[in-house]
DNA sequence: TTGTACGCGTTATCAT
DNA sequence: ATGATAACGCGTACAA
């Protein structure tokens, strides 16, 4: 292994002359810099990361921290993360599950952005408070530097179904996410601010969780297991809507003429279903891109606050 | 921070007493280690992985390299890596573009599996001389703990193409990717051996970049500039099928009664578009932790060489 | 069975 | 402007 060492010996230099050259000191004269940087190249040395983060304490690495690779929504907020994180010299870590949770603890990242449910809230607050910055998403938990950025789940939701309750739709259902969901639970509010609002029954609840399994289950259930159908259903995501699309395929139910559908995200399939999902579409890419600038700010700049929301925006296409 | 030498302090034994008790050393009696670990767990004790790294020389963190986050093919081959890694109590760090590079060159990970068009030959190459091992996927790129494992693309692209021969189609063309992609390399040559076989013309190739979005122009090419239709496409992937099949549907084609189409990769979107797209599956998953435990097997038992390959599966559905 | 002491590669303080 | 050296936290060879 080339270490710091060699490219000090054989640039004639001393080991601490060579590590301020690398590290852009001022104090360096220029041609002397020049030639150690020439040597390191030739050599070529790269600092040790293992040595480099055990003398700083720190790392310059941002963790990110998800459920699973899988699916519509994270990618596109990790691009987003990636593209902030190296705008600002940070490398970006991706990982999940155990993994995740031994690279926060042993301290392999300076902070980190968690949408990940298998991450305690004990770790987190555990680590946080030792000095390592956390934004979490989609989920209620607070303590010394932790951050929570969101959307505004509630505002569009209800935006959403009122415009629905205006053309004339009376019965209308919700299928939700997990309870553990903050987006799903916000959702949900703004669903029953605009039902007790137009004074409408809340009665039409189905419990799923964000799967396509469980919204293809839910489907079924409705339309085999009671004779009072709602006449629109709002999904908590498009991934259940559009398991409850298929369902209703199954069973010859239309859409939107027997019972309409909405659903949250505008992930790509939402636009290639039949019929095409009516839904709210979430930046995620911009979104993440501001959240790594947030924790970089948190970081370096010692904010001790973030503002990071996005907006919903509801499309409408065909399926209501 | 609780370093190891305050649970040693607390715990009233010498530091060495409590590495060793920490690791599972045999030396250290029953009760002694019950007690030091007592006391790490009571002061939420977690070695510091920057010291443990320069000291080992190791991460214990394998590095998953990608090109993007998107896309429907990654985040399930990265899912069987993180599968496979766990088993082997291995973290997995995902990464991409500069930061994946970082990561390589300051050792921060101990092996690599590499999907990443953006990481130079020059640098994989270094980085595995010098002791990282290296799985890359769809490239062609030898050298000392290098490795390569692949999909058997030439075969199952020949087998769906003569089948497709042998059903009579007769004009038959290949929408490829880009000519950097071994896996699109491979896929041609099954084609033109086919087509070779059966003295069949090999002049329908439209170049594309795998993306949905060169497919559409490609699908529109093909019919706005030509008078001389292919009867049906083989497709380099999925995503560009279906870019096709939007084209074509603006375009009035009929699928496949006017040209057939199939793909490859058998991504969610396939079984989804109208009309459902033959294509040829892959596991990723499995594929996935295969490659984990290929480069477990290289880090901890010294192997030398991997045998992971996979096989694709055609599956037929309704648009050839 | 346990403790002492050194070294990993780097940065940074202090002296020159 | 440059060099000598201590220190970061951990693991382990060796001594006891």
């Amino acid at each position: 292994m080339v270490t710091i060492k060699d490219v000090a010996k054989k640039a004639g230099v001393s080991i601490s002359t060579a590590s301020y050259a690398i590290n852009n000191d001022p104090r360096i004269s220029k041609e002397t810099k020049e030639k150690i940087l020439e040597v390191a190249k030739k050599l070529n040395y790269h600092p040790y990361a293992a040595a480099r983060n055990l003398k700083r304490k720190r790392t310059n690495n941002i963790g990110v921290f998800v459920d699973g690779f899988t699916g519509p929504v994270y990618p596109r907020i990790i691009e987003g993360i990636h593209a902030g994180s190296r705008r600002n010299n940070f490398n970006i870590i991706v990982s999940t599950g155990q993994s995740a949770k031994a690279l926060l603890l042993e301290r392999q990242v300076d902070g980190a952005v968690v949408i990940d449910r298998g991450l305690d809230d004990e770790t987190l607050v555990h680590v946080a408070k030792h000095g390592v910055p956390i934004i979490v998403l989609d989920r209620d938990i607070s303590g010394k530097n932790i951050f929570t950025s969101m959307i505004n789940n509630e505002e569009v939701s209800y935006e959403l179904i009122v415009s629905m309750i205006k053309k004339g739709y009376r019965k209308i259902g919700y299928v939700a996410g997990p309870v553990t969901s903050y987006d799903n639970l916000h959702r949900f509010k703004g669903f029953i601010k605009a039902l007790t609002e137009y004074n409408l029954p809340t009665t039409y609840y189905y419990k799923g969780d964000f799967t396509k399994a469980s919204g293809y289950r839910i489907g079924k259930e409705i339309i085999e297991s009671s004779n009072d159908l709602p006449d629109f259903l709002f999904c908590a995501n498009d991934e259940m809507a559009i398991g409850v699309l298929d369902s209703f395929r199954e069973l010859n139910i239309k859409v939107p003429d027997d019972i309409a559908i909405a659903g949250f995200d505008n992930i790509e399939l939402s636009m290639y279903c039949t019929p095409k999902l009516t839904t709210v579409a979430i930046d995620h890419i911009k979104w993440g891109e501001e959240l790594a600038q947030a924790l970089v700010d948190i970081l370096v700049n010692n904010a001790t606050t973030i503002n990071v929301n996005t907006k919903g925006k509801i499309i409408y296409r065909e399926s209501c």
